[in-house]
DNA sequence: CCACAAAGCTATGCGCATTAGCCAAGAATG
DNA sequence: CATTCTTGGCTAATGCGCATAGCTTTGTGG
């Protein structure tokens, strides 16, 4: 019997392609082991369980979004960083709505996530510094627009916008108003 | 053996309650079976499966947000409306968050939900009119506003917002943000 | 009183997570 | 090269939840 070669990280890796094409709901431990070419219990030599699992293809994506959304606001500022922003942050949920779904939904909470959770955090405040907002107005900022680009691409997702009108005018109209809501000190 | 003298109403109602101090994950039919004192598969008389019940206790909380969110206008439009509509909404969610977190998330798309879901997008449409807001426009500000107070709300109850500074402070940027992005015309 | 529909029950099977305990692969050691 | 021992894989078995089948009892209406 050759052996399969799985490491925690490939498992992690299997699980990721699970979830890409059958939604957080969808992974299993049965569906990783399959796709692994592997038996489910044999899965526990990698990882403690189903819970650890998931938290490691948490930790995983929120890395993967951070990085995509430092890389968005690199080199830009103010309004024009937020409008970045907010357009990878949709472009990465609609690329990969399963890995969105799968993150956790108060990764600072828990020790595993904790650190990649305020990576992710110090993005959104970065930003908000380019307007020179620190300490509470920062935050308060930092949760206006995350609460913006998660309701939105939450219920686009979900196929919860019913009717026939362009998403896209909706998303631009909306980064007008956080634009708009956000103050607007003298540059 | 008395009979329970269930009804499919009844175990609707026992389904919230299950939601309601488990979280829409813990409902099963089987804890919703103990919770009226009956054996698991004698639901099945009542309701046709999991994925019914579910899609019951959705239609039953969509219309209660309805009621809420209807009375909360009544009387009042524009910012006023905007204002109390939000405030009923996120008072909604933070009250029963499990079911507000059982509705499914795209209820237009089901036969047995689009009724009651329309019936909720009204109560937002209605508002909208207010401002002389209708068709394509009208959609538009509806679904920023959803997706306002669905990001939040969402965030909130999950414990998404990991630090002090207050909720409510915070709330409050929000419904200006929204107020700021709704049309000026003069009344 | 009797028949029959409705509402309950027990028994069973299936899928998935998890645990226990066995065995072989292959690296480390002499 | 032979031996040992760790490690990654396996099979077997348990428990829980959904679901189906088929029996039994209630209680209602003739």
């Amino acid at each position: 019997m050759p052996r399969a070669g799985l490491s925690t990280a490939a498992v992690v890796d299997a699980a990721v392609a699970v979830i890409d094409d059958a939604g957080p709901g969808g992974l299993t431990l049965a569906a990783v082991a399959a796709h692994t070419g592997v038996a489910a219990p044999s899965l526990y030599k990698h990882v403690t369980g189903l819970g650890e699992l998931r938290t490691l293809v948490g930790a995983r994506v929120i890395e993967e979004v951070t990085d995509r959304l430092s890389a968005a606001v690199l080199g830009r500022s103010r309004d024009d960083a937020v409008t970045a922003l907010m357009h990878a942050y949709r472009g990465y949920v609609v690329a990969h709505p399963g890995r969105y779904a799968a993150i956790p939904p108060d990764p600072l909470r828990d020790p595993a996530l904790a650190d990649a959770g305020s990576k992710l955090l110090d993005v959104f405040l970065a930003v908000m510094h380019g307007y020179g907002l620190r300490d509470a107005p920062a935050v308060h900022a930092v949760r206006n627009l995350r609460s913006v680009v998660h309701g939105f691409t939450a219920i686009e997702t979900s196929g919860g916008f019913g009717l026939a009108e362009s998403l896209d005018d909706t998303y631009a109209q909306l980064i007008e108003m956080v634009l708009a809501g956000l103050p607007r000190s003298p540059r």
